[in-house]
DNA sequence: GCGATTTTTAGAATCATTCTAAAGGGTGTT
DNA sequence: AACACCCTTTAGAATGATTCTAAAAATCGC
């Protein structure tokens, strides 16, 4: 057995999930786990880890972002029939949607109440429950 | 003056609209506007086209989608990041979205209650409240 | 029917994403 | 350290949806 209390925040965060800790994955890790709120495409994740100076190909990127999905770390979101966002806020809630900039910001989950919903069609399980308020101007 | 009331209702369906009823614009109308609640991707209706023996290219689909659209007899649903939906029902309700299907179902606006909305972003406008209800199973 | 304006078209181009097959890296065992 | 096994990364090709382009066709008002 090593010594596991003294790791890195975010080596512990990937090994918590059961995601092996590799170089492009810490160095991914980093840049999205920062503590900000972040909404992130493949294309924009890819941006910004060149400008720090990681080199990685972009379909690494997209393999990341699935597994850090697949493993509870991120959750996709849909506003955009073109492009798709990863959210680093993976507890429930719901976004605004900037649609001049393309930009999204969490809504918490107690700003907004949903007090009726309709029933749940037959033999079909409530995956989730998604709220995007579109904004513009 | 030509004699108005004797249109059809797809091509006076259009004209209050304010679009061109021309023969392929009616021909995708007629198939959308059936009564039922219909929500076709470009793809669809274009096989849809087909079937019925309408000999139309894919791009005047995605063409008379958009100016559908922007006449305001469809509405755009974003459900998917691959794949963009319309909707033939452009009054105010929400969706569930069968996951493994792919299939869309309306939800009436009165199914669903929103009691809070979070503060409207300073300058910003709420263009739409989208509720999309996943299911799978 | 004429001419001006819109539509339609096929095919190319684009963009995001996935696939492929090969090279590389990580981990545990000896 | 060397080995073997399995997982990851990669560049580039492939895919799929959508948009663009430029030319041909249809439509409309006169």
């Amino acid at each position: 057995m090593s010594t596991n209390d003294c790791l890195s925040g975010t080596i512990r965060h990937l090994l918590d999930a059961g995601v092996r800790p590799t170089r492009h994955r810490l160095a991914l890790a980093e840049l999205l786990f920062d503590g900000r709120e972040r909404h992130v495409s493949a294309e924009m994740l890819n941006v910004e880890a060149r400008e720090h100076l990681v080199s990685i190909s972009l379909a690494t990127v997209y393999n990341t972002l699935h597994h850090f999905t697949a493993a509870g770390l991120l959750r996709e979101i849909v506003v955009d029939s073109r492009r798709g966002y990863f959210d680093t806020n993976t507890s429930d809630h719901y976004h605004f949607f900037y649609e001049d900039s393309l930009c999204l910001v969490d809504i918490p989950i107690e700003a907004l109440e949903i007090m009726r919903l309709p029933a749940t069609p037959a033999g079909k399980t409530i995956r989730r429950v998604e709220v995007v308020v579109r904004v513009s101007g």
